[in-house]
DNA sequence: GACTGAATTTGGATCGTTCCAAATGCGCTA
DNA sequence: TAGCGCATTTGGAACGATCCAAATTCAGTC
């Protein structure tokens, strides 16, 4: 048997020990990684079989050092534990990984400052472009300082605050808020409901602003009223729906039906209508937003629009990508559509 | 108004910018920009004002090939979309930004090829370690091909297939699946049930069998006679659980309740029964195991065991950190403990 | 065997940072 | 004023790859 040199060598492999082991130069090396036709068969097997023989691994930090590229491309999330964005996430990499990129996460959890450090840090590691879905309140100007102007940035789901001319030159990817809550309220009136209220959200959010609006044009459409007590706020998130139920029916009429701003509150409202003796889904109906995988679950299964996270994380990535190959191109803004998925929770008026 | 210089830059500013904006050396604005207690004050406050002036952003990539470190650990996961591993990710994340590194995102969708892609491409970047959440089947050999035995990983959640004294050297978080198990089956069994079963997940998947040794553990320990019927194996997700449902009926004596594999497989199992007019909560009772957020609102609640996978990220990066401080010392085995939620979902057998 | 054009191969500079040993400046004392 | 110690500052060589222009090899032809 013979004795191979197998020292346990702990500095790691690079260009030049591969060029050392079968007598070729650097560059030469870096021809065949990169598969380039300049080098001849015979060279080319031998430092193949040199590079597997020693276990080389690629250095592409050094490679996108000389060469100024990136092969990253930063991601960061107001909430990724929230399920529609860990979809829209696994979507992103997965297309991201196709093309070559590696992805570089960072998580806000909705906070502001957080958004800034994570931004500020992910810079430091020259991504080639990032995808931002805003913490709640973030705005263009703290954005455009964290980022700077060279790097592409993709916004989703959430439009920045305070945004101007100038830096308004991002692309966009965002849901179809406005037809969503449109369908989902037409849809209701379409059960016979008169009384409909909106439930839950932000009034300073951009896509609250978007579906509230589109629950507007459609009552406007049927010409049926609003009152001011249909419209109740709270946080997006099931503890402050559940809390905020009650406010619903302080005034009258009461409203028999609600559109609510996303699942979360929708599911949260259900539990606040048990709480009080209410049946949803036979005594009074609702809709939610996302199609979380808990929306088919729950009892009664919610009416809800879906986005198919997934394919809109694949989506993002793919615009992104492609501001990458044309930096120059005019600003693109894409307004992905959503579905309406009626389910249980959608029922007609008691009256009715 | 003074007329600054402000010709769009679209190179990126360096440190030799900064030192010749200040005429310093670039060394000096390199002690500078790590605080070094070398430099005096009135050149700091001139240099830092520069780098304020030119926006300039620290080339990490640049420094890490310098200093020959990393500062950033890849995260890859098996099923990113799943809502455990997403808050899984969302702790790891947390911990890693505090502790000035970066997340390195890699989603494999329980594809073995596809952690071969992505673990490869990773490794590219040089991460300073790796936790990885293996994908189903994934073996010891081939992961160790594609990582190296250089970099410190952590496996959580799964072992790996195939493992040898050689391999063995990586440092673990697992969850106390058996004692998990044991706990739901201990609580079955003092409600009264007698006809237990242990429903869903593969005999060849490490966590499945370490669930089942505690639901074998439980019952021996009460003098509890086990069926073969009752072991029904089905894939971790809710439709094949709804398929397989009928099967834990096809014998004598019937069971009256059921450990399942995950809540996944339990609100599956759900479904199915729904299906045979059986009422899960009522005629029959079943646990799971995560707690995921659906299993608090699935009709009837599901009691099930919780391991805060937020914590558990969190937990994972820390002992990777850990490992990185000291290299060379023996392999961790960290198990992570579990505790019992109960909810409606467990109810006494029907006879009692 | 000298000459030519194409096919291969190569040294050395470079990307943006850090390290290191050596140089510089400064305030004091003798 | 020379000499000393201390605090600062600095040039130039790394890190591991790529680029580029120039050098070398290789057939084939006269």
């Amino acid at each position: 048997m013979a004795m191979e040199s197998n020292a346990p060598v702990h500095r790691k492999i690079t260009l030049s020990d591969i060029a050392a082991g079968c007598n070729v130069s650097r560059a030469t090396v870096s021809l065949v990684l990169r598969g380039s036709p300049l080098v001849g068969k015979r060279t080319r097997a031998r430092v193949e079989e040199e590079l597997r023989q020693q276990g080389y691994v690629y250095n592409r930090a050094a490679a996108n050092l000389r060469r100024r590229t990136s092969s990253s491309i930063a991601l960061v999330l107001n909430d990724l534990a929230n399920p529609f964005f860990a979809e829209f996430a696994s979507g992103v990499d997965e297309a991201l990984g196709e093309a070559g990129y590696v992805t570089l996460l960072g998580s806000t959890g909705e906070s502001i400052a957080r958004e800034q450090a994570v931004l500020g840090s992910l810079m430091e590691h020259g991504p080639a472009g990032l995808i931002l879905s805003p913490a709640e309140g973030s705005d263009a100007a703290r954005v455009l300082a964290a980022v700077g102007a060279q790097t592409p940035l993709l916004l989703f789901n959430r439009e920045l605050g305070g945004e101007t001319p100038e830096n308004a030159h991002w692309d966009r990817l965002m849901l179809d808020n406005q037809r969503g809550a449109r369908l989902a309220t037409e849809h209701l009136i379409a059960l016979g409901h008169r009384h409909i209220a909106f439930f839950g959200g932000h009034r300073d959010s951009s896509s609250c602003r978007e579906r509230h609006a589109g629950y507007t044009e459609a009552m406007q459409a049927a010409k049926l009223p609003i009152e001011p007590h249909w419209r109740v706020e709270c946080a997006p998130n099931r503890l402050d729906a559940v809390a905020q139920c009650g406010a619903l029916f302080f005034g009258t009429p009461a409203p028999t039906a609600a559109v609510c701003y996303n699942d979360a509150v929708a599911l949260g409202l259900m539990l606040g209508l048990y709480q009080r003796g209410v049946q949803p889904g036979r005594d009074f109906a609702l809709t939610g937003f996302d199609d979380i995988a808990e929306a088919a679950l729950s009892a009664p299964p919610l009416t809800t629009l879906t986005a198919t996270p997934r394919a809109r994380g694949r989506q993002a990535a793919e615009l992104l990508l492609q501001r990458l190959q044309e930096p120059q191109s005019a600003p693109r803004r894409t307004i992905a559509s959503v579905q309406l998925v009626v389910r249980a929770s959608s029922c007609p008026p008691p009256t009715a």
